[in-house]
DNA sequence: ACCTGAACACCGTTCAAGT
DNA sequence: ACCTGAACACCGTTCAAGT
């Protein structure tokens, strides 16, 4: 007979995205994310390795999201950019988890991370030097938004549209 | 008679930063400041209200040294910025906890952001809102550089190059 | 094959008890 | 006035024991 009640590996990912995105990589422990499944955290090591290996997941998750979106958006400079941002804001603690804290590099589908920076090479145009220097801008406005650093009088829609300027 | 034994709250301060500065902000621990005062954790207490106020002093410290970076650099854009680049790289632990932690406001200094903001928007000259895209683009590309997110092949310094045009 | 309680080495913090 | 051990509610992880 096979087990009914235990959860699949791929469940257990799936709590722990919808963990994440709800209330923060902080707010992911093995003990939540166990209750969430109505198991003990011990249990979860019959199913996966370590944390890390989840962190992983929802990294890759996360990077996949991120470049659907950059895909989806109208192919222009411009609409790319906001597209960016827009993402990054509605998607905050899941581009905290991967675009802040360490990228879990052995652990994630091999080639993923290499096939979005070339994406977002393709679409920055020029040479990788100019499209780093333009990923470092969109990356910074979304951080030190997310983060809180801005003053909160602060125009950051004025700020996009002259950081368009720079990258124009 | 005076206690000659215990530390003081500066000694405290001083410790913590010293730790964070040598080992980062995540090694940080009650326990771990303790042992190097030579006290147990809970007598930490006697001096300082909680963790976040030690915190609060590493950031005030962040922000204070890498203002006095800024201000000692040649007074060119060049030189500002990449003096920019070689303080955080250089106190990358201090970077961290001071720009990429959640800045402790309410147990900073008053007025040592503000201060430190308008020397930014000052040698980024323009407006506010230009001021904050430079801010963003170099913060951006010493994130990315700390965390380890350019491939280790990239020409970090033709990315400095490229960026410094992007805001000539 | 999967789940569990107990345990270990951690964490921030509180508090009664010592000097 | 300061320091302490014990405790509480956490953390990731291991492991012997149950089914």
């Amino acid at each position: 007979m096979a087990n009914t009640n235990g959860p699949t590996k791929a469940r257990i990912f799936d709590e722990a995205l919808s963990l994440v995105e709800e209330r923060g990589l902080a707010y992911l422990s093995m003990r939540n994310l166990a209750d969430r499944l109505h198991i003990k955290a011990p249990s979860l090591y019959k199913h996966v390795d370590n944390k890390d290996e989840i962190i992983a997941y929802i990294q890759a998750a996360g990077i996949t999201g991120f470049a659907e979106n950059l895909k989806i958006a109208r192919n222009t400079r411009n609409a790319k950019v906001l597209a960016y941002r827009k993402w990054a804001i509605e998607n905050k603690h899941l581009y905290e988890a991967t675009f802040r804290y360490p990228l879990l590099r052995e652990l994630l589908p091999k080639g993923l991370e290499e096939e979005v920076t070339k994406y977002v090479i393709e679409i920055a145009g020029k040479d990788h030097e100019h499209a780093r220097a333009v990923w470092a801008l969109l990356h910074g406005l979304v951080d030190l938004e997310l983060i809180g650093r801005f003053p909160k009088d602060a125009n950051l829609e004025l700020t996009w549209e002259r950081a368009l300027k720079l990258i124009g």
